[in-house]
DNA sequence: TACATTAATATCGAATTCCGATAACGATAT
DNA sequence: ATATCGTTATCGGAATTCGATATTAATGTA
């Protein structure tokens, strides 16, 4: 599968991991993209921090600047608002790769 | 979930389930759309049909005209390079979802 | 003090995609 | 002939995506 598929298919599948994984633990950035590429995905920075912009803007995430050895990250935690909608979101994506290997 | 956020999650997913759809039977246009309707999925034609155009430009999807009482239906059918993509992203898709509910 | 380095976020412009609305199509019915 | 019907195509504006580049702020080092 070349690049742009795997984009088009699965960029809406990471924009609920990113909800997922803010739901467990504070998350940045530049972690989230080194570890979306240590599991083979690519996704640009271009991309990436502009999601991240929305997904606060509509009230999913919050960010908390914090100084980690005198750099600035910028962590995000779920709010509640993001985990209803990652709850819904999580089960719809269940049913609708069920439905994939449905026969 | 408003509109918004879900076409921006699952629009992937539902181009996935084209394919998937393309590989059990003939579909065209106007009846995915319905299907995906009845299943509480909205999406624009101005949006689907362009989805197909470029699946088909890809060599995922071939097209046929068909005459059904006297209206032209587009109906598309999977191709082969088309089911090994649909097979790939059926498992890419499962790992995702399955990571969601892992803890 | 100045300057380079580093980890990280922000943003740019071009290309692409998405969307609701509108147009177009071609066959049948009136 | 023209209205209607089911269907596909396309329009223009908005939003998103992308790779590349700029920016930030603290530290290290000369």
């Amino acid at each position: 599968m070349d690049n742009q598929t795997f984009r088009d298919f699965f960029l809406g599948f990471i924009k609920i991991h990113i909800l997922y994984h803010a739901a467990k633990e504070p998350i940045y950035g530049q972690e989230f993209a080194d570890e979306l590429n240590r599991h083979g995905y690519k996704i640009s920075f271009g991309t990436l921090y502009p999601i991240f912009h929305r997904l606060e803007q509509k009230g999913l995430l919050i960010a908390e600047n914090k100084n980690v050895k005198g750099k600035v990250r910028k962590y995000y935690i779920i709010t509640e608002k993001g985990n209803e909608i990652l709850k819904e979101a999580r089960l719809k994506a269940k049913e609708l790769v069920d439905e994939l290997f449905e026969n």
